[in-house]
DNA sequence: CTATGTGCAAAGATTTTGCCCATAT
DNA sequence: ATATGGGCAAAATCTTTGCACATAG
């Protein structure tokens, strides 16, 4: 499911460089689902390449999703999160532990219509993000409910 | 409008004390519709109560969140947003000037169908967030790519 | 009176940036 | 060579928190 056929070349005609850095990366984000912070990815990143600063995380995390290749989901957490997966999809969230994950449904294209009531907005895109318990954390607020006998 | 009739015992009911400054905070953010950040909301409160400290604002505005009595949009821009227009609906955000706005829409009702997708979680509510950019930043980029001659 | 809130300032957390060296072209 | 990127650490933001005092009920 590669979705950018030539990612080096691509990104060099973006006018940036595909370091090794900037590659592992987008390699890093791209092999996993699950969202991660950037402090996460910054881990995941140093197994391969042990001496990367986060500062470089950053940076290349910005120049990335300027370059389109990856997006930012910075709704409603402490710590942005990031995804490799730039085609348009929704996430959940958990209002517990704050895990997303994507939404396996088609984006509702009919929602682009309320265009009509953004008198003078030029409008380029939407979000959309569902929010509630992660089967995990569900199950975890049953069981203390239950202790409490509430 | 006002949507709790009775700000002042309501919120002492759910436990907290309807203090001067927590009263100014949720009044200067219903006042208002420019869904203000934290710093803009402190600017504001500080018109009435000029020794009211960044803190005690901060605080009042997760008492109040916490409470139903305030929404809290923080969908991809630096600083949190806050609404004191609790009901449910969409907002706009600007990408150049981050402004938001309220969308004069209906919310898409048929959205919560995507629930079935989403096996295992308790969903609580959804959030719909469009961006672009707004008519002045529009406007004024318009001006420039004529300067430029692009 | 007593629990809760406030002011202040310090600490936290996340992200950005300046500086100088490294590297790709 | 030269421009772009990386490592490091400091700074910038935004937000939370500990503590002593104030205040609502």
């Amino acid at each position: 499911m590669q979705k950018h056929p030539d990612l080096t070349s691509s990104v060099h005609d973006a006018g940036g460089r595909m370091t090794r850095q900037r590659r592992v990366v987008l390699e890093a984000l791209a092999s996993v689902t699950s969202h991660p912070t950037a402090a996460e990815l910054y881990d995941l990143v140093r197994q391969r390449l042990p001496g990367i600063s986060p500062g470089t995380v950053y940076r290349n995390l910005k120049v990335l999703k300027d370059l389109g290749y990856v997006q930012e989901l910075d709704f409603g957490a402490d710590a942005s999160r990031f995804d490799a997966n730039v085609a348009s999809h929704y996430h959940v969230r958990c209002d517990c532990c704050a895990r997303v994950e994507d939404i396996p449904m088609q984006p509702t294209v009919g929602i682009e219509d309320a265009q009509p009531a953004l008198t003078g907005w030029q409008i380029t895109g939407h979000r959309v993000e569902f929010h509630g318990l992660c089967p995990e954390c569900k199950a975890q607020q049953a069981q203390s409910h239950q202790q409490e006998g509430e």
